[in-house]
DNA sequence: GCCAACGTTGGC
DNA sequence: GCCAACGTTGGC
């Protein structure tokens, strides 16, 4: 299986990126959503995350990478069914890439961070990937 | 603070 | 199974 891409959201005042980095890594749980789940289970170990930070201020912060594939989410009952992967922090964008600087650029135009805002976990083709890290590094 | 988009719930 | 009501997310 090929490497694969991804790009997960979180709210600052919920999970900040600075906490992770702190961290070191953590476990992504709490998802309720059986689109995102889905994108979870699918996460190997290996592939690469961008981390995103919704409402403020809205921008890619860093990478990540998965460092364990889904498992239970601990902090449900298992038989409930959701997931949570353990994500290791990689490395700081040098410049964060906003919301505005996506949806500028037109190869970035048809990711689900922009056609469907809600969704909090979901995949990138690797150029797209690549375009974002590249914007964020100048 | 508002609203659009989307998901969930519950009455029928 | 349909759909109205309601709740949540997240951009603006």
């Amino acid at each position: 299986m090929t490497k694969q891409y991804w790009l997960v959201k979180q709210e600052p005042e919920t999970y900040a990126w600075a906490t992770f980095v702190a961290d070191g890594q953590t476990v992504w749980d709490g998802v309720r959503n059986f689109q995102a789940r889905n994108n979870l289970k699918a996460m190997k170990a290996g592939d690469a995350v961008l981390f995103y930070a919704s409402m403020d201020p809205r921008q890619v912060m860093g990478v990540a990478e998965v460092a364990e594939a889904a498992f239970p989410d601990p902090t449900v009952p298992a038989e409930e069914g959701w997931v949570s992967v353990r994500l290791r922090a990689v490395r700081a964008l040098r410049q964060p890439v906003t919301l505005a600087m996506i949806k500028a650029d037109p190869t970035l135009a048809d990711i689900a961070l922009i056609r469907q805002s809600r969704l909090s976990v979901m995949p990138l083709r690797r150029a797209e990937f690549d375009r974002i890290v590249r914007l964020g590094s100048p």
